[in-house]
RNA sequence: GCCGUCUUAGCUCAGUGGUAGAGCACUCGCUUCACACGCGAUAGGUCACAAGUUCAAAUCUUGUAGACGGCACCA
């Protein structure tokens, strides 16, 4: 068999993915051992509006690796898929299609037909995300996902809901809350981001005192709140304004009286010592409006216009232009005394980056107190454990001590609405059902509570609501509403799983590690620890891999607005999806990045290593196969080489078998720990540097000359390596493996030895510590470390490979054994035609010599050394070892070093500078002989 | 304001007490029968700065400078 000359990444990725979906090999079903531990992730759902960006790529190579790596070892895996209903984005895109198509209003068509496109508009773009996903290699179960509005999930939402509000751990009240008046909906604060305005103003107005001349002066820098001011405040041991309190002050441009009052609050350092107070506009204000009684005046409309209560000249104006207005008639009259311009951080809003608008509103709020305390308690033990630990242990733990009560609802038509209803007074029937509530109620006409949850209430209940959770037992009433509701929407994709698995929750519930990036820690992360403890008792996930954050070229965030963002759809259509998985791996755990595509083609470039060694292999793999058999006896010989006779394990042999099981042994020890780049660096450079620079070099010629006992340990070399690689590149590894000699099931892990040959499903190598051969190792750096020197001698006096010379060893007894046995492969790789080997060098005096740890080399050289530039190599190896020497003396001759420093440590330094003593002489003696 | 992270070769980054590493770029040499997406050989670093702890510091402590992140406040 003879493989193309390059890798082609497109062909690999254009068939094994369909494969893999449709042999079922990602579903947990596939292990059929019923001992297998089961190993369990769930995706972050992304947004059904969403596209795949690095941040994502990241996310998923690093699960992915993961659940491969661990269903390879036979565990039960399951990683489950999914996608966020996305309440705020859908709804603006559904608006937008709205307007532009039929140029109508939401309020034009209603609710019920606004939510039916809305699910319409679901079914046409909402699987961008998941097709990329299968792009990716990503091997999640596709029969287990998840919607955040499927039924069960939905059913799930409300039981939770209905359970908070009876224990009192929901509640209904009039609070400031962040507005924003495009998207119109209240914004939990963590929805709320800061802009800096750098050319934001400070207004100083002044307010007249009744029954005097005097005015006092207010700074703000939101002017147009002055026509909801309820009174002006002052600090009661302020002296400037003592006489003041309990005057009033006939506030301009409305007809109204308001107190002057003195609260804690107020801090006379700052501005003029006297602020004005707005209850309705300021959760500041709010809170001395509480403590004084005052009245709450709110002056806005929810779409940011002013209303009649902020007065006629302004009702329906925009609350900008308000605020220019109101600055001028303050002129006008004479009391605005200036106008500073003053930096503010604004309040905006994450999506639309609208400015936010803090406003009193009756709203729906989850209490933290006991969901905090439960966190905390779970942190104490570092549930979720933290990776890396630092920073994020402890941003966490400090995040959850300061934790305030979670806004929940919002003022949208997608999502799920409140199962809360009201009847003609207001009082308020919380209840799983219409007819449940309407029971409560005595039978009375109801209108349910027009507003949806937040997303992240659902998301929240991602970690169990996914594995079949919906709080109400089978066939209890409660399922049926939400199961209606859903069926009107007029779509089927959500049904129920055909064969539903009602262990799951079980089996699969903490789920084994969540990966996810900085941003959602709060939003999302926490909030799915409180609520799985809350309502399943156990922990949602046990360990938390934080990613890093992709940056763009520049240095910043990617992002639409910098136009700096690398798509990586691109990257695999130009490098590969294994590439640019490979690459993503071997950024550090945690660590931002900045976007770099020669990373990536560094992977593209090891991808066609691992293509061509293959390559090499296969055409020269004649009635060879992947053979436990003739390997085991390898390995029987790697550890006991036959006293006597020639061992048939080669000194390679031996040595890439150790240094084989110490990758394995170190690859699983990173991937436990989530050092993925410790990882990806070992399978490089073992790869790379021990196979195919010298492995696969040192028996060329037996494998060429089509020995089938070296073909066969070849192929089984690689077969382990390509398994390693497997998480991480799964279509190269998938193509290669399924083309080597005698792969096929037998070489699954036991849970899945019926299944079809892939190596998805072939067993992971653990490495074994009792075929480390240190002697195999030092040996073979010794026949390294001589044929780099004759390399060396080779490049520096500048001859032509195809001059051949002969090499001349002095070594003692044993390596002089080594070097013998590996004659060949020495003359081969260094080039030469003859090896001479001896006690002592006998060369002529026009020889180019070199020194290594275990031997010393020269090669005649008569006719071709140009002594000077001989001298000068021999004069910088000398001035090199020289100056290691002195810095080693340098600690020997320190006593303190010699009493207090481990001994080995000492003895150590001691051997090694014996040995470079004993090197620089012979250079030196080189040296001389050539004056 | 509070908490925290980062600063290592020209570039992008590994490296948590014991001789400074990788990839790419650079220099030199190779159409060597798997691979030029390759092979071989070099060169390149006061580990931001300062002080301290230690026999020994890129690594631990403190401070300084610069870059950045989170949280709070912002009349």
């Amino acid at each position: 068999m003879e493989l193309d000359k390059a890798y082609d990444p497109k062909s690999a990725e254009e068939h094994h993915y369909k494969r893999w979906e449709e042999s079922g090999f990602f579903a947990p079903e596939i292990n059929q051992d019923p001992e297998a531990k089961p190993y369990s992730i769930v995706i972050p759902p992304p947004n059904v509006t969403g596209s795949l960006h690095m941040g994502h790529a990241l996310q998923h190579t690093i699960m992915d690796s993961l659940i491969r790596w661990k269903r390879m070892l036979g565990y039960r895996t399951l990683w489950l898929p999914g996608t966020d209903h996305a309440g705020i984005s859908v709804q603006r895109k559904v608006v937008e299609q709205l307007k532009k198509d039929e140029h109508k209003k939401p309020t034009d068509i209603g609710r019920e037909e606004f939510v039916k496109r809305a699910w319409a508009w679901k079914e046409q773009y909402g699987n961008t995300i998941t097709e990329q996903l299968r792009r990716e290699g990503a091997s999640v179960d596709w029969s287990r996902h998840g919607f955040t509005m499927d039924a069960s999930l939905s059913l799930a939402g409300r039981n939770v809901f209905c359970t908070l509000y009876d224990e009192g751990w929901i509640y209904r009240g009039l609070r400031i809350v962040n507005w924003c008046p495009k998207d119109r909906t209240v914004l939990s604060d963590l929805e709320v981001k800061e802009e800096t305005k750098k050319d934001g103003k400070l207004t100083y107005l002044k307010y007249p005192v009744k029954d005097s001349d005097q005015t006092i002066t207010v700074a703000t820098t939101r002017p147009e709140t002055m026509l909801g001011d309820t009174a002006v405040a002052v600090n009661g041991s302020d002296k400037r304004y003592k006489e003041l309190v309990g005057k009033t002050i006939l506030l301009p441009l409305t007809n109204r009286e308001i107190p002057i009052i003195a609260d804690e609050y107020v801090d006379p350092e700052f501005g003029t010592g006297v602020v004005k107070i707005t209850p309705a506009h300021d959760p500041n204000d709010y809170l001395v409006g509480e403590r004084h009684g005052l009245e709450q005046l709110l002056v806005m409309n929810l779409d940011g216009t002013m209303n009649a209560a902020a007065g006629a000249e302004f009702d329906g104006m925009d609350r900008f232009a308000a605020r220019e207005k109101v600055v001028a008639m303050f002129d006008e009259l004479g009391l605005l005394e200036k106008v500073d311009d003053y930096e503010i951080t604004l309040p905006v809003c994450e999506r639309c980056k609208t400015v936010v608008e803090p406003i009193l509103s009756e709203q729906w709020f989850v209490k933290m107190d006991e969901m905090r305390d439960m966190a905390l308690e779970l942190a104490k033990d570092k549930v979720p454990h933290f990776s890396p630990e630092i920073p994020h242990q402890k941003v966490y733990t400090t995040w959850l001590e300061n934790l305030k009560d979670w806004t929940i609802s919002r003022q949208l038509w997608w999502g799920h609405q409140i199962p809360a209803w009201y009847d003609a007074d207001g009082n308020v029937f919380v209840a799983r059902t219409a007819e449940e509530a309407k029971e409560k109620a005595g039978g009375r006409e109801l209108t349910q509570d027009s507003d949806v949850l937040d997303t992240w209430f659902s998301s929240g209940l991602w970690a169990f609501s996914t594995f079949g959770w919906t709080g109400s037992e089978v066939g209890e009433e409660g399922s049926a509403g939400v199961e209606e509701s859903e069926s009107e929407s007029g779509t089927t994709p959500h049904l129920p799983h055909s064969s539903p698995p009602p262990l799951d929750l079980e089996t699969f519930l903490p789920t084994d590690v969540l990966v996810t990036g900085r941003d959602i820690m709060f939003l999302w992360v926490s909030r799915m620890m409180m609520l799985t403890k809350k309502f399943v008792g156990k922990t949602a996930f046990n360990d938390c891999v934080i990613t890093g954050t992709v940056l763009g070229k520049d240095g910043k965030p990617m992002s639409k607005s910098r136009n700096n963002g690398v798509d990586p759809i691109e990257m695999f259509d130009k490098f590969g999806v294994d590439a640019t998985r490979i690459y993503l791996a071997s950024i550090a755990t945690g660590a931002d990045i900045r976007w770099n595509d020669v990373g990536v083609e560094t992977y593209r470039n090891f991808a066609n290593k691992i293509w061509n060694a293959t390559r090499f292999c296969l055409m020269n793999a004649e009635g060879a196969a992947v053979d436990h058999k003739s390997l085991e006896s390898l390995l029987q010989q790697a550890q006991e080489p036959p006293k006597g006779g020639t061992p048939s394990a080669s000194l390679a042999d031996r040595w890439i078998v150790s240094r084989l099981n110490k990758t394995a042994i170190a690859v699983n020890r990173a991937l436990d720990t989530y050092q993925f780049h410790e990882a990806v660096s070992l399978l490089y450079h073992f790869f790379w540097d021990d196979f195919c620079d010298w492995y696969i070099e040192l028996k060329k010629d037996e494998i060429t000359a089509g020995d089938e006992e070296a073909t066969t340990r070849i192929i089984w070399i690689l077969d382990t390596s390509l398994r390693m690689l497997h998480p991480f590149m799964p279509y190269l590894t998938e193509e290669l493996w399924l083309k080597l000699p005698g792969t096929s099931n037998h070489l699954h892990n036991k849970a899945f030895a019926d299944a079809e040959a892939t190596i998805m499903l072939a067993d992971f190598p653990l490495g074994d510590a009792k075929l480390f051969d240190d002697a195999a190792e030092k040996e073979m750096s010794a026949v390294i470390e001589l044929i780099k020197k004759v390399r060396n001698i080779r490049a520096e006096m500048n001859i032509s490979t195809a001059i051949k010379f002969t090499v001349h060893v002095a070594a003692d007894a044993a390596f002089q054994e080594v070097f013998r046995a590996n004659e060949a492969q020495i003359l081969k790789l260094a080039k030469a035609e003859g090896l001479v080997i001896g006690d002592e060098l006998d060369v002529p005096r026009a020889s180019a010599k070199a020194v290594t740890n275990d031997a010393r080399l020269a090669v005649p050289l008569e006719g071709l050394i140009d002594v000077d530039v001989e001298r000068t190599r021999l004069a910088n190896q000398i001035a090199k070892l020289t100056e290691e020497k002195t810095r080693l003396d340098g600690q020997l001759s320190n006593a303190n070093f010699v009493d207090r420093a481990p001994a080995e440590k000492v003895a150590e330094l001691r051997d090694r500078s014996t040995e470079l003593e004993s090197q620089i002489a012979t250079l030196n003696n080189n040296l001389e002989a050539l004056q």
